[in-house]
DNA sequence: TATATTTTTATGTCTATACATAAAAGCAGG
DNA sequence: CCTGCTTTTATGTATAGACATAAAAATATA
């Protein structure tokens, strides 16, 4: 049945554990029984209680101190977690018809706005991208990206007419940092005609920035189709 | 220095490998050194780096499998994780007054369209709210809400001039699970009035759907006011 | 050769025990 | 009563060793 002898996994632990807190059994703001109790009353080790609890305070469930103890959190923070896809994965995840078009390509010297975004020191050239992506080849996302050409100058030497510039910079480049924002956005007459939307139309708009240790890589607009809905379920 | 004897942490651990994995030492879909051999390279224990490892695979940039090995994702699925926030909190940490006000309130029969999305079984009676959430004293939210009554008997009795729906709920309501929804919508003339908006302009737009144990409990839509942003950073 | 079976192996988990550490609680001395 | 020191305690982490299990790899069988 369990895992080892008979005893609970952690894992049975947690499922307990969850339903004692949802169940109301232990109720918001209270404390739980210390781990040597639990374990006791588990027949369980502490180590094994101690991995139960702290994924639950992880998941925001509990709120766990040194000498104080673990309280079950009133409003549950629970931690909305989604993976931020790319768009090819995501299409074809859903089952459709991926399709890429690059419809321009051009280095420019930095725009003073995105500069200051990226809070890039000198003046600095990069390179802009417009990009479209289909699902069963209707507009699914119009993408406007800049690469920052001094970290990653062998995006010169690629042309961006096969791969995505989303899908190059998570094979070539490396990132610590990023910064993802969602916001609504009108759509003006160019993003509008790639999308097939009309003149006015409100636009899911994701902006992602990416770093690399303080040295800025990259900045995206992706303007999604009319009717787009990000959904998580937790 | 470190923690017990002078070994490593996991977290030093996992700091190591995470540095080796961005500097591309350890490369994209290249497999690591086993748990032993890095407990053995680390002068710690297998236990330990399991943590390491473990972790580093939930936060994304690793894949496990039994005997297969650990594996370094090449696109790094990173989890953009972020709380679900309280309007309310929100507003108060971003160091703002935040104000609530009830507009509508009544009860009314289940919408057909709702029935559906919540997938209750036979017709019931919801209490249905309209409310304001103002930050500074501008508007910031408009909220709509549909309360199931059969769940949530109580909430005949609130007159939810004073708490909002959402702090009401989290108080008085355990919830199992939780789905959440973000798109761009247009504000109607009805919107635009509460939001101080125009008529036409792009709303970003939350939904939110809770249930206990299979159970609907309620319905919310969330309108934020124009140039609100969504962000993460990770 | 193709397919079933066994072996091997890396990860997954549990146990028992020890030491580390933050912070509450108790206790002193003023 | 307050302030600073000491004790206590619950969680945090490391260790060594064991068994569990999925799946790859090797081997046997039809």
């Amino acid at each position: 049945m369990a895992t080892q002898r008979d005893n609970m996994s952690y894992k049975d632990i947690k499922r307990v554990v969850l339903d004692r807190i949802q169940k109301r059994i232990w109720a918001p703001d209270s404390l739980l029984p210390s781990e040597i109790e639990l374990a006791d009353e588990f027949s369980s080790t502490r180590t094994t209680v101690n991995r139960a609890l702290r994924e639950l305070a992880e998941e925001g469930f509990l709120e766990r101190k040194r000498k104080a103890g673990t309280r079950v959190l009133n409003a549950p923070l629970r931690k909305a977690q989604f993976t931020i896809p790319q768009v090819g994965d995501e299409i074809v995840e859903a089952g459709r018809t991926y399709r890429y078009s690059l419809v321009k390509r051009e280095v420019i010297d930095i725009p003073s706005w995105l500069s200051a975004t990226l809070a890039t020191g000198s003046a600095q050239s990069v390179l802009y991208l417009e990009c479209m992506h289909f699902a069963d080849n209707t507009p699914f996302q119009f993408e406007v990206r800049w690469i920052v050409v001094d970290s990653a100058p062998s995006a010169l030497d690629t042309d961006f007419t096969q791969i995505g510039p989303g899908a190059w910079l998570a094979q070539e480049l490396p990132f610590t940092d990023l910064e993802v924002s969602f916001s609504a956005s009108k759509a003006d007459k160019h993003i509008a005609e790639f999308l097939d939307a009309r003149d006015g139309d409100p636009i899911f708009t994701t902006q992602r920035t990416t770093w690399l240790r303080a040295q800025p890589v990259t900045h995206a607009r992706l303007y999604f189709a009319p009717g787009y809905k990000m959904t998580t379920r937790l």
